[in-house]
DNA sequence: GTCTATATGCTGATAGAC
DNA sequence: GTCTATCAGCATATAGAC
């Protein structure tokens, strides 16, 4: 075997360990918090022994930085963005279409993401105090051109925004409770349909796009 | 001193000492989660010994379900209802105003419930499988009986019902986000007022009532 | 009721054989 | 790269003096 190969192959282990206890500790840090995700539980969902673990990461820390960040590059790579050329019907039709499309597919995505949120943001402070900011910003401003234009209602574009972020999340962070209540076991494709519906057609309604 | 003002003294530091506990507990567990909240911050919050706190707990887990169970009761008794002999614009105008200054007013009792669910509601379950789903289900049908009878636009009750829990709660959940994309430190009165007119006047026309 | 001291178990992390 | 053995520290919970 070659150098090279050598090479090859062992970035190949490295990274599927990567990914393989990447996976197990979002689902840990989920279901337990980073203080309640052990070392040892994520190891266990990783099929890896526990000292493998720290191996690849060093420490939990280390972990938990990587999750995080792997999670809002997938989000932001999915959630698509709201297009200036499209016009508000359009745009907003998309956006909340990408949105429901990721929280039902990638929920623990947003989960990890709205822990981190509601805990004071720890570990986010500068990602929302300069990317999103900044990106809520130039939406709003698209978005009040599209009002003094008269080409939509005259609502807070901020606070549009949040609505849409909110109603659409709600269906991955809340999901167990949305299942209980609608008595069903898993969400199927039809509810996916359903929910951009919904929302689409209440949202644009009450933009004055309808 | 009588027996009687004995009882009554002793009961009063027991429902202060309570009282103390719970709320620093709510706000450990909110920071920390429930494994990383440990006795003794809790303890150190509430400026008692920890053994005092065990002493009127027992234990952690018991810590947490009296906190559960005080915030549900709160925020139950704080949200209103919807109301059948109002019509669905009142009705829904009071309950989204409603909800909405509970956010504000208690943030933490609104993220320490989206915490339990979000990790899968391990202490919620009967909860959302008995009182919740049964209080989903009338207020649906009366959405339903408003719908047929023209008194507004046809759209599903449910996630209408998801959309205004979803809405109204971001701005407890997600307060530090909120905060620091619009750049300030802390919400004022006039920031409830507005987002109140934001959510009442863009859903009511999402739901054809004005 | 209050508080100090302590038992017991678990966790993160490392050392070092293979 | 992989895995076993181990340590130091911390957390829950209790015992028992006051």
């Amino acid at each position: 075997m070659t150098s090279a190969n050598i090479i090859k192959k062992t970035g190949n282990i490295r990274a599927k360990s990567r990914i393989k206890i990447l996976t197990a500790a979002r689902t840990e840090f989920v279901l337990q918090g980073f203080r309640g995700a052990t070392v040892q539980s994520i190891a266990d969902r990783a099929e890896l022994p526990k000292a493998n673990v720290l191996y690849y990461f060093k420490n939990k820390e280390n972990i938990y930085h990587a999750v995080l960040e792997d999670t809002l590059e997938m989000w932001d790579q999915g959630i698509g963005d709201i297009e200036a050329n499209e016009g508000p019907k359009i745009a907003i039709e998309k956006f909340i279409a990408a949105k429901v499309r990721m929280s039902f597919k990638e929920p623990e995505a947003s989960k990890i993401y709205a822990m981190e949120i509601i805990q004071g943001a720890p570990h986010l402070q500068d990602y929302a105090r300069t990317y999103q900011r900044q990106w809520v910003r130039e939406k709003a401003k698209l978005f009040q051109q599209w009002i003094d234009n008269g080409e939509m209602a005259k609502v807070d574009p901020v606070h549009l925004i949040f609505l849409i972020w909110s109603a659409t999340q709600h269906y991955a962070d809340f999901d167990t409770q949305i299942l209980t209540i609608m008595n069903q076991a898993d969400f199927e494709e039809n509810d996916v349909e359903q929910v951009i519906a919904f929302l689409t057609d209440i949202i644009l309604r009450g933009c004055g796009l309808i």
